[in-house]
DNA sequence: TTTTATAACTTGACTAGTCAAATGATGATG
DNA sequence: CATCATCATTTGACTAGTCAAGTTATAAAA
């Protein structure tokens, strides 16, 4: 019974790495008292305010029940504010997370690039991408797997 | 304020791919009664058995503690055995785990794999893989952060 | 033989998420 | 106006994990 294909191999790879990743994410983040999944949250939510939880729940791929629980952890922190308007909620960013992201912004960027920009030049990042985006959109496409 | 460079492109790909993968994978699995990670750890057991927790923790990349409380589910349901062996506790498959995962694994196998076989070349493969692996090994070097 | 070390494992309190059933908010119809 | 429909959000019960403090098993020193 082999226990590799190319592709098993390629899947491990990623799934550790991204495990990894986000853990050291994590310390580093510690200095602004976010997490990765926060950060992740509020950038998104920066970058499309004002907007409903159904649709930010899709932009960072959790379901509406897991995006429920963020915000209100988030809102607790005083990073959001979130007002009932007609049938849904509007969340934003307060001054706040404004600021905290100002500072916190450049910072997680120049660390999540450190990754690549150590070990692989332009051009291999480059590829890097397109094989990764290439693979994320079909991805996407099997949501409804067939039967 | 910009907020991406080819890293932080990178990155958010990967997070994203291998968030929606592994949900795909945890409906796909359902069929055998397991998650994603339980499959994970049952198979790195099968490879290593019988091995200590601590060994197990560092190959699926989890603290000792998360460790700990998988393997109590695990035991729970009947997959695997633990018993102490001088100060440590020596792990192995039951026949039920050897059973399903003889019927699994394939299938997991050749489902991780379509990620990439649907859309990228054997060429393609190779330097994805030769790529991640590269970013993976140099990610592992971090782990103990400068200051 | 009681104390002292130490390595391996567990546990309490927490974040982060899933699914599916329940609740809220609003509008429309009998 | 009461009930019905519908979309958005919340919630209960669960998996999966983190960190740091607490146990347990074993060996060696006092």
């Amino acid at each position: 019974m082999r226990n590799n294909t190319m592709g098993s191999l390629i899947w491990l790879r990623l799934m550790r790495f991204t495990n990894q990743s986000n853990q050291l994410s994590n310390d580093f983040l510690k200095r602004f008292d976010l997490t990765t999944a926060q950060f992740d949250v509020l950038m998104q939510i920066r970058i499309y305010q004002p907007l409903t939880q159904m649709e930010l729940a899709e932009k960072v791929t959790v379901t509406q029940g897991g995006i429920s629980r963020m915000l209100v952890r988030l809102e607790k922190e005083g990073y959001i504010i979130r007002k009932q308007d007609w049938k849904t909620k509007t969340i934003s960013l307060t001054e706040k997370a404004e600021s905290i992201l100002e500072q916190a912004m450049p910072e997680q960027l120049a660390f999540q690039s450190s990754f690549f920009d150590d070990v692989l030049n332009e051009e291999e990042q480059k590829t890097l991408y397109t094989l990764m985006t290439r693979v994320h959109k079909h991805s996407q496409k099997k949501e409804l797997p067939p039967e």
